[in-house]
DNA sequence: CTGAAAGCGCTAACAG
DNA sequence: CTGTTAGCGCTTTCAG
């Protein structure tokens, strides 16, 4: 194995210094085309590739960022991941992922790992699990330009770039008003994260709107998952007041709601349904599922363009700006009742 | 802006040498309890943070790998990054990922952009787009680890983890036969892509162990979609000789013959329909389709477990293998013919 | 237009 | 047990 050659191997060869080689390399103005020509040549003649490592701990610049997401695993977060990289890479940055499994000692040690990696600016949505949020004050604190999306925390001074969930709640409220039901149940999770508080109070607030009444007794706290959903079903099922729609917490706990209504021979959109994310299966289900799409991958591209303006300035938190994204409906067959 | 602190500063601060501060941070055992101690402490107290681009510059290990794979969006190659990071996290090693959306000149580029970045080794599932392979063997030529992984290149001598496509193909077929089908179609693409191929043979295969014929009017070659899946199956709706059962190239094929199907009043299982990959929604469409899971996390984990293998080795090519998981049969309704 | 030399932060051989 | 010192490969003043 050959040692990889460096500046120094192709300055020997040409009987320059690595100071010319360096700015040729660089494309510097003061130097003759010669000169530069002949490095370039050289360059390539010798299978020369630049250590990147050495540059960045010289400029203390990495051109790489760290991304810290739960989980690659769910769908909306691989998509705003595929943006971010897609994104970054046209403008000369490489992207180092990080996984919290939603725990937050992992998502503590993740920001300690990309920081200790030198990366320029860190993304991240957060986990579930956490309160304190330390770990990324911490990288504000060496004023290196800090993105969260989608799950956010009030008490980090961060650029933001989100979904407007309460407008997510309301839009899917007034479709189903406006497509004929009246008597609207929510299937949601008791855990107090604020979208999907957000989501309900739009829902709250899209039923004043239209001067309907919330039916106390058709409103599900519990977890989001297929299983919560027919659970939330049957409980509804069960309802003195049977609702003519149901909205549901996520795609997951929405498809859970149709399974159940179906063994009950109370198929979509006869009860209507709808969920949120917007999940690839949604589509494809029988009855096809409306729901509000979360606008992942702009997401991922605004959360790129943004650390792209901040690590421009020399105080990148001199004016922090919190993007909020409009959700968008997607209807489909379970609410299309006619 | 405080600059960052470095082992200097804290030597000054305890008036020893870096040595000492290395060496005591870095645990070694040539150290006396006192210092260790104290060097820990006011490490803390300065809140220091090491720099590990100079250590890698030093030592030549980034403790880096590098995934290339086409697109985060396409839910068996985020699976795999999934199993990918977290075996490798626990292991000490960062990722730094790829995208090289099915292009040949991204994948390129990927190659050199994560060379330059000194990654200790290469893990990467080749684009469509790929016939020469020169940038992959340039890796290998400088000796660092590489792992080929699904979409493998017969020209590159590199370990992989691959599914036994063949066996796919065939596990699929017998099941379908078990089931009491015996005219099976096949809908699939005419790219000369090896997993497909072997899927293929494997088919015929198992036809032939099972004494039935090839309906050669039966095989519809063109792409991979829910689109092309409608498309075959309409084809095969107008056959002279209407197949039982099915199989689709995919699973977005499958559920394209799916649906054509039931527009045709010809409900699975009334004609069996079985797909490849597993895919989320696979589960959750009616009816359920039955599949034919990869093992994507397996293989992530597979391919992390090479390269620590590899990565230990003076010479990681001495002795290459290849790793070829065994496919699992999902069976669902699609196919449920009682 | 080119050269000399210092230094980014850390490690490790060598010396004590 | 601790200190000295020479780099890792590259950039960047400062001189010429």
């Amino acid at each position: 194995m050959k040692k990889k050659t460096t500046i120094y191997d192709i300055a020997k060869e040409l009987n320059v210094t690595v100071s010319t080689v360096s700015r040729a390399l660089n494309g510097f103005s003061t130097i003759s085309d010669a000169t530069k020509k002949a490095v370039l040549e050289t360059a390539k003649k010798m299978n020369y590739s630049p250590n990147k490592l050495a540059s960045s701990l010289k400029s203390g610049k990495t051109q790489t960022i760290g991304v810290i997401v739960p989980s690659t695993q769910v769908h909306f977060f691989a998509s705003v991941i595929h943006s971010i990289e897609q994104t970054l890479k046209n403008n000369g940055y490489r992207v180092l992922l990080y996984q919290s499994n939603e725990s937050l000692e992992n998502e503590i040690n993740g920001v300690k790992t990309l920081l200790e990696a030198q990366v320029d600016g860190i993304i991240a949505s957060m986990s579930l699990e956490t309160e304190d949020v330390s770990h990324f004050k911490s990288v504000i604190k060496q004023n290196k330009p800090l993105i969260l999306f989608d799950r956010t925390h009030k008490d980090i001074e961060a650029p933001s770039v989100t979904i407007n969930d309460f407008d997510a709640g309301y839009m899917a409220t007034q479709h189903l008003v406006d497509k004929g039901y009246r008597n609207i149940g929510f299937v949601t999770t008791s855990h107090q994260i604020k979208i999907f508080n957000d989501r309900y109070e739009g829902f709250k607030q899209a039923l004043k709107d239209n001067n309907l009444s919330i039916a106390e007794e058709n409103i599900v706290f519990g977890g989001l998952s297929i299983k919560d959903g027919r659970f939330g079903a049957g409980k509804l099922l069960r309802s003195t007041n049977l609702p003519d729609a149901i909205i549901a917490g996520d795609d997951f706990t929405a498809l859970g709601v149709i399974k159940k209504l179906k063994e009950n021979n109370l198929v979509p959109p006869h009860i209507g349904v709808m969920g949120f994310a917007n999940e690839t299966f949604s589509a494809f289900i029988t009855p096809s599922l409306s729901t509000i799409d979360q606008q992942a991958n702009k997401m991922g591209a605004e959360c790129a363009k943004m650390f792209l303006k901040m690590v421009k300035k020399k105080n990148p938190y001199d004016n922090i700006e919190h993007i909020i994204l409009e959700p968008v409906l997607v209807e489909r067959q379970s609410t299309d009742k006619n």
